[in-house]
DNA sequence: TAGAACCTATGAGTTACTCATAGGTCAAAG
DNA sequence: CTTTGACCTATGAGTAACTCATAGGTTCTA
């Protein structure tokens, strides 16, 4: 399989595909004629590992991290199953941060249609951002976790 | 004030005034003796507002774009209620997914914990994995966007 | 007068790709 | 037989919003 057939199999671009290849998640062969990479079945297999666990919310350094182990004939077993709890907490977290401002949003967003259309100055429309109280939206470490 | 006071009072560190700052969102004046820059009451308030509006979820470009319209004295109003009401659809959106997400962690989790403890091969844990379906927790566009 | 704590500018690092550049290869059509 | 067009190669830059590191200059305090 050629870079364009490997990506259609696995549904992402030929760009992804070169970028993992770069990254040693799939490791091809070289046709010797014109250079180009062979990728086979065990490489799909791979690349669909690889984009099923990002979806889940594995970094690709994880990912990474799996299919070593398993080359190496270990069990990435109780490290995944870590990671993968680990995951779930942050994702609950995620949603109830996500539900809270909801919640935040749509009450200033009635405070807003109960006000004049046509606002004179940008003050107090700046008012109503500012009024937000940063404690109870913090998302402090959210901004600089995962995606 | 000086990089340190503005970054305090706004709960900010002095490396992001700084970045704010080249990026001229704001604008502080020179201390001629020292090279040192000199930020304001205002440049606070933009400050503070422009952190209140990122956790809002509002981009750092649309935060500029509010701050410029202001500075022109226009009512960044619309444009604002505009941006506020997609970002609350995408909020939404973002819900509905992790939701789903969870669910599928969970019973994933579940029939692990159905499981021998000590697997043997990375197979069946791969398979774990394998076996999720793509099209039912489709982030795509997700991984690419704000954040 | 020394050291701590601040300031400066700039560039690189982060994540997981995506896009652009500049060129080489190959199958089919004219 | 050559010319498209679609594919391939490698590499480097761009994305968002910072964060960190480097190498120096300044100011306050003991």
């Amino acid at each position: 399989m050629k870079v364009k057939d490997i990506a259609t199999a696995a549904d992402v671009t030929p760009d992804t595909v070169r970028f993992y290849t770069r990254e040693g998640l799939l490791q091809p062969t070289r046709n010797p004629d014109n250079n180009y990479q062979q990728y086979d079945a065990e490489d799909l297999r791979r690349l669909r590992f690889a984009r099923k666990a990002r979806q889940l919310g594995f970094s690709l350094v994880e990912v990474r991290q799996i299919l070593d182990q398993a080359d190496e004939h270990h069990s990435p077993c109780p490290m995944v199953r870590d990671v993968f709890q680990k995951r779930l907490a942050a994702v609950e977290e995620e949603i109830a941060q996500l539900q809270q401002l909801r919640e935040r949003m749509i009450s200033a967003l009635s405070a807003w249609q109960d006000m004049p259309d046509g606002m004179p100055d940008g003050h107090n429309i700046c008012r109503l951002i500012e009024r937000w109280d940063e404690s109870a939206t913090d998302r402090h470490g959210k901004e600089l976790s995962h995606e």
